[in-house]
DNA sequence: CAGGATCCCGTTAGATACTG
DNA sequence: CAGTATCTAACGGGATCCTG
């Protein structure tokens, strides 16, 4: 989602880094584990690519809310954890998936009787 | 953001509706007049095309967030509300709301700490 | 183990023009 | 007033292969 010219909005600021496809399932998968490793998340994030994870962990890190910590070993060994920024950011997202389950046949009824009403 | 044939995930699911560009800002226009007018609306959301408008509108309305109701008059008049599955949805949206306008400083400087480590 | 590089395709969203 | 149609550039995301 390009920013316009126009003066940085916080809230599409903010949905630009969670609305993708991964992000809140990643967010989530950490809230759950506190330090996972890359391949751990790979596992637990289902359906994800590795590419995507790696994307989408650099740009959760870039924005602080996530934290990687690399180990000099052999095999390498990188943990990710959320960082105090990601962690506040759990409430208000327990509260949409909250909703999200919560509601999840309302929105599926209202699919199916705007097709009755309007077709396809 | 196709579905991949595993079971339809419910966060997923709503996400891919106000995860985009303009839901948010559209439902949370609506949360604040109650019953607004299409040129109403493509002025209270700033920046909105008339066709970004209409779609995302027609897409809000499918999933039972927005009620659309038309009159049949002389210049035609067509008024948008938030219907309850969509009122219900305004508490999670603006604790989401509230954690972006409170944290937007700590996100932009976590990505000019970024680039300064990394580099661009 | 933890990624990066490349290719490729479907979707998204902007601009513009047109309509009942 | 309240939209729709078309065209196009940009982006997201999957698959595959390669690396330190």
């Amino acid at each position: 989602m390009a920013l316009p010219p126009w003066q940085p909005c916080p809230i599409r600021d903010v949905l630009d880094r969670i609305g993708d496809q991964w992000s809140l399932l990643i967010l989530e998968a950490l809230g759950r584990e506190s330090v996972m490793r890359f391949n751990e998340l790979s596992r637990e994030v289902e359906g994800i690519s590795r590419q995507m994870l790696s994307r989408t962990l650099k740009r959760l890190e870039q924005d602080g809310f996530v934290g990687r910590t690399v180990y000099a070993e052999v095999p390498p060994r990188v943990e990710y954890a959320l960082t105090e920024l990601g962690h506040s950011f759990l409430g208000p997202m327990r509260a949409l998936v909250a909703w999200a389950d919560g509601h999840h046949d309302q929105i599926r009824d209202a699919r199916t009787a705007y097709v009755a009403r309007e077709g396809s």
